[in-house]
DNA sequence: GCCGCTATTGTGGATGACCGCAAGCCTGCC
DNA sequence: GGCAGGCTTGCGGTCATCCACAATAGCGGC
């Protein structure tokens, strides 16, 4: 579907000794990397289906890290962030993780402990793609319903009979019938227990399950 | 179910003076709140409903905070950790947090952001525990099922027809019809889209929803 | 040996789901 | 006006589900 994005490893940093350093030993580890001199820089690059993780300094020239974070993430990125700093303090840590980074080292650092950390983020960024790309999947069979064939399927997620959703809806039960086919057919499933496995799955859908009890 | 556990804030710090002030500071707000004087002691009373959240020292006499934290989170629990500590460093803080710790704070902190962490925290604890207690229930439910009742479910939520599941299982459909309405009735659901909803949300069973495309 | 639980099966009927065939109505667009 | 797409409906038939009634059999415990 997106173009064939492999996973980078992107380093953002304002010193060019360090990006530099950095490339070199992910490339001499054979974990692919590309690198930006200043977070501006990458936010103009960056693209929605890039994959990988992102391993940035703090403070730079111009946009600091945490911004550039923010930023990216606005744009509804997941890509891991690796945080390096050498002048942080525990308190920029912790607002760090607590937003979302995936990890916060000091410089100077271990290099198999990074390239250790990177790992770990690229694997978890191969997790969440998957994941992420079964939500945008059923999402983008939802799209092609009609609102009436959007109105039926809920109804039927109720657990609610044909003869029941004609009824509300006040058609025939024919009508009902074929609604139920296109939306089955238009997500994909072949039965209402996978729809509502789909559905429930990606999250996308949420039937009030009145277990009256 | 459980018994009427009201949510606290367990103070753990072996300073009665850091104790008898943060309790004040609590008590003051309206957070009720219990103090130990050890992990030791904490973990010794603790108990699996507990519900609220965790201020703990990192350095105490005895087993530390970070110890502590794991040995709780090994007896199930998720209750929301705040750590506070006097002589942190950033590798430490990032460690707690990266274990699962909710926040990792500095003595000497401000009263009012303490209150406001711990509010969150408790936020965050009972919001966990609508969505575990919806787990267990779902999973003391699965547990009363007899093992072909399993057995059949999971074909059921496979979405196979009776008629395949009695094949597959070597039995009459009839026999596959009588588990099949049992599982229902012990799960407490009146149609299979109700049972694939509540174990897809429960996150307690996954099949391999298999939409060959 | 009797009881309770689980697993098993059959018959027959009511109800619901699914489908092909056929067709009418309305709306927006070229 | 014609065409496409969406919404609607009916008929008749097949297949699946659900259920009441009825019954057999093994297993562990009192």
């Amino acid at each position: 579907m997106t173009t064939d994005t492999t996973p980078l490893t992107h380093i953002v940093d304002d010193d060019e000794a360090i990006r530099d350093a950095l490339s070199w030993l992910f490339r001499t580890r054979n974990v692919p990397c590309a690198t930006w001199a200043s977070a501006e820089d990458f936010l103009a690059a960056y693209q929605e289906d890039w994959r990988g993780c992102i391993v940035m300094d703090i403070r730079m020239q111009g946009m600091s890290g945490l911004d550039c974070s923010t930023a990216v993430r606005q744009r509804g990125s997941t890509l891991p962030i690796i945080f390096i700093t050498g002048h942080g303090d525990v308190p920029m840590a912790v607002g760090a993780l607590k937003r979302g980074a995936f990890d916060f080292i000091e410089k100077p650092f271990d290099d198999n402990a990074l390239v250790d950390i990177v790992q770990s983020a690229l694997d978890e960024d191969a997790r969440n793609q998957a994941r992420r790309s079964a939500r945008v999947d059923v999402a983008a069979r939802l799209e092609q319903l009609t609102g009436r064939e959007r109105e039926v399927m809920g109804l039927i997620l109720a657990g609610k009979f044909n003869k029941v959703i004609a009824d509300e809806l006040n058609i025939s039960m024919r009508t009902v019938e074929v609604h139920r086919a296109r939306v089955f057919e238009k997500m994909g499933v072949r039965s209402a227990v996978e729809l509502a496995q789909q559905l429930t799955l990606a999250g996308l859908y949420n039937s009030a399950t009145p277990s009256a009890e």
